[in-house]
DNA sequence: CGAGGAAAAGTAATCGATAAAGTCATCGCC
DNA sequence: GGCGATGACTTTATCGATTACTTTTCCTCG
C-alpha cells in the first residue's frame, strides 16, 4: 500500500479510501489507484483492517458432525449466503461432546469472530451467558436451550413428532414405537409430539416402545441398528416406528430387514431430515422434512442483520414448518393426511 | 492486556511472554499473570498477533461441493487434525464452476491464510502460478493439474479404473460401459485404467459405451440417471457399468431399476468413493474406496509440515492405494481378485 | 572484591491498515 | 467581493500485539 502511494505521489490513506469506495476521492485519482492495484495484484491485509475496525468478516459454525447430511446442508447454504456478503465461515465439529464443544467455542471466541452459529449439544446455558457478557452475538441452530432468549433457527419439533406419528396412525399402525434422542430440545419436543399424537388418537403411550439413544448425530446408523434390536424383542412387536432422524431410521431399517421383516407390511418406518439419499435406500424412507437449507439461509439472514445493525438487536426466533414426505417405508395404503407431498430429492 | 499489566504493575510485554510460554519469565510472576488472565477471561487478539507475526492460523479449503460425502469426509478429517494443532479451517465451495473457484481463491488469498487446500475444477495452472509468486503455499486435493509440480494428495486413479473394470470382467461381464467425467485428472486416469483393464483382458474398447458427463460433483444423481438412459439405448445393451463416482452410480442404478432391469443379474454396477450410505441402498453398491479420511489426514500432515518449516519445502505427492469393496450390485458369483474386502461402512 | 554471566523484566520500533479531524483550493451566491 | 460550502487530499493517532534489543539485578567464582 505504501509502495502504491509512493509510486503515485499520494498518501496511503487515499489508497485506503479508494479501496473502500469512500466518496472523498476524485475520479482521476481513483482510476490511477485502481490501475496500479490491478497491476500489482495487491490485496489489503485483512488482519490489519480487522485490528482497527474490530471486525474479522468471519463467522464461526460449530456443529456436532459435518458428515451428517443435515449439518452439511445447513453449512452449505449458510456459507453460500454469507459469502455473497463478504463473510466467510470457519467450521468446527464438536463430535456431540459437550466438553469438546466448549473448547471449540472458546477457541473461536479468541479469534474475535463477528458471530458464532452453534448447534449446541450442551444442556447448560452458562457458556452462552459468558458470550453475552463479551457481547459476542450468536445464533442457535436446531437446538434451543431452556432459559435462554437467544436468536434461534429451527423447525417446529413438536409438529415433526405429530406429523410423523399421525401418519403412522393413519396408515393403520397400532403399536407405534419411537427411537428418541438425548435431553435436548429437538428430541424432547419430537417426543412430546409423538405422545400428543398418540393421545389425540386415543392410543396409549407405552414406555417399552420408547427407546432412548444417548448419541444420535455421530455414528447414528449403528445406534439405529441397536435400538431396533431392542424393539424387536418387545412383545407384542411394534408395527410402526418413528425415528428421531433419518440415519437412525436407516440403521433401524437395516436391522429389521436383516431379521426378515417386511417394510412397510410388517413394520412401517419414518424418520426426520429428508436426506438426499433417502429415496435411493433399500426401502425408500419416509421422512419429515426439516428444511435444512432454509435453516441455513435464515441463520445467515439473522447473522447479517446483527452485523449490519449498529445496536444490539432483539433476539429473533424462527420456527419453520416441517413437511411430511411419504415414500415406500410407510406406503401401506394411501395416506389421508393433508400436508403430504411426494418428492424426489 | 494493558489492563492486566497495570493491575499487576508489570509491562505488557511480560504478559505477552507469559502467554506464549516464553522462558524469560519467573515462576511467581507467571503465576500472577495467569491467575489474572483467568479471572478476566482474557484472550489475546488474533488479528493483532496475526498482523505482526504474519500468520493467521487459518487454512482455506476450496471444494466443489460440501454436500458431497467425499468432500465432507475430507473436510472433516482435515479439520480434526488441523484443529489439534491450533489451526482452523475456512471453507468455501466452488459449485464445480471454474469462475467461481477463481473468485473464491482470490478472496481467500486476500485473507492471508497460512495455506490453501484446493480440490480444483480448473484446467489451467495460471492461477496457481500466481499463488506461487505470492509465496502462498497450497496443497491440491484429489485432482492434479498438468505441468504443475505442487503438493498433492489423492488416490491412484488409474488403479481405481483398473480395479473396478477388472472386477466387472471377473464376474463375467462382457460389455462393460463407463460413465466418465470431465477433463480433469481423476476422470481421465480412471478412464485410462478402464481402458487398460479391458485391453489387458483382450476386450475391445467401444466408444459407444463411454458416456461423458460434464458435471459430476454437483447434482450427480441426476446426471447418473441421464447417462444410464443413454446406455440403455445402446445395442447390445451393456451388462456392466463402472461409474466415475458413487452418486453417479446411484443415479444410474435408479434408472436401471426403473426400467425393470435386475441388478446385478442383468446389469452390474460399480462406483467409486465408498460413501457411508452405499450399503443401505436399494441394491447395496459395490465401490472402489478412495480413502477419503486418509486424504484429509495426509493433506493436513503436509500442511503442518509446510507451516512448521521455515524454508519452502519441496512439493510432496501422496498417492494412496484404492481398495475394492464388493457389495450386492456386482455379486453374481464369488469375485476372485485378491484385493477384495467386504465392508460395513 | 570485581568481572562475567544468567535470569527477569523493560524499551522502542513495527506490522498494515483506518477514523477523525485538519488543510487548502475552488466555486457559487447574495 | 467576501463568506460559507463543497470537494479532494493529508496529518495524526491508534488498534493490540510481537520482535529484537537493553537494562537491571543478583549470584558465582577466580
Amino acid at each position: 500500500m505504501k509502495d502504491i502511494a509512493r509510486d503515485l505521489g499520494v498518501s496511503v490513506i487515499t489508497i485506503s479510501k479508494v479501496l473502500r469506495n469512500h466518496p472523498d476521492i476524485g475520479d482521476e485519482t481513483r482510476e490511477r489507484v485502481l490501475t496500479r492495484v490491478k497491476e500489482l495484484d495487491y490485496r489489503p491485509n485483512f488482519a490489519a483492517r480487522s485490528l482497527v475496525t474490530g471486525r474479522s468478516y468471519l463467522v464461526g459454525l460449530v456443529v456436532p458432525d459435518l458428515l451428517h447430511p443435515f449439518f452439511a446442508e445447513v453449512a452449505k447454504s449458510l456459507s453460500d449466503v454469507l459469502r455473497k456478503n463478504g463473510y466467510y465461515l470457519i467450521v468446527s465439529s464438536s463430535e456431540e461432546d459437550p466438553e469438546l464443544e466448549e473448547q471449540e467455542i472458546n477457541q473461536l471466541l479468541a479469534r474475535r469472530l463477528d458471530t458464532l452459529i452453534v448447534a449446541s449439544c450442551r444442556s447448560t446455558v452458562e457458556l452462552f451467558f459468558r458470550m453475552e457478557k463479551q457481547e459476542m452475538p450468536y445464533v442457535l441452530l436446531d437446538r434451543q436451550l431452556p432459559g435462554l432468549s437467544a436468536n434461534f433457527v429451527g423447525v417446529d419439533d413438536e409438529a415433526v413428532g405429530m406429523l410423523a406419528t399421525r401418519h403412522l396412525i393413519e396408515i393403520g399402525c397400532k403399536r407405534i414405537a419411537h427411537i428418541r434422542g438425548p435431553e435436548y430440545s429437538p428430541a424432547l419436543q419430537r417426543l412430546e409430539g409423538y405422545k400428543r399424537a398418540l393421545t389425540q388418537a386415543g392410543m396409549k403411550i407405552i414406555d417399552d416402545y420408547i427407546i432412548a439413544e444417548a448419541k444420535v448425530d455421530v455414528d447414528s446408523r449403528r445406534h439405529g441398528v441397536e435400538a431396533m434390536g431392542q424393539l424387536l424383542n418387545r412383545k407384542p412387536r411394534p408395527d410402526g416406528v418413528f425415528c428421531l432422524n433419518d440415519p437412525l431410521a436407516v440403521g433401524a431399517m437395516t436391522r429389521a430387514l436383516d431379521e426378515g421383516l417386511r417394510i412397510p407390511e410388517d413394520l412401517a418406518i419414518i424418520g426426520c431430515g429428508n436426506l438426499h439419499y433417502d429415496d435411493a435406500l433399500r426401502v425408500p424412507l419416509s421422512s419429515v422434512d426439516q428444511q435444512s437449507r432454509r435453516i441455513g439461509e435464515e441463520a445467515a439472514r439473522i447473522t447479517l442483520r446483527i452485523l449490519n445493525s449498529k445496536t444490539t438487536c432483539t433476539p429473533e426466533k424462527v420456527l419453520l414448518e416441517p413437511q411430511l414426505i411419504v415414500r415406500a417405508s410407510t406406503q401401506r395404503r394411501a395416506a389421508k393426511h393433508a400436508n403430504v407431498r411426494r418428492r424426489h430429492s
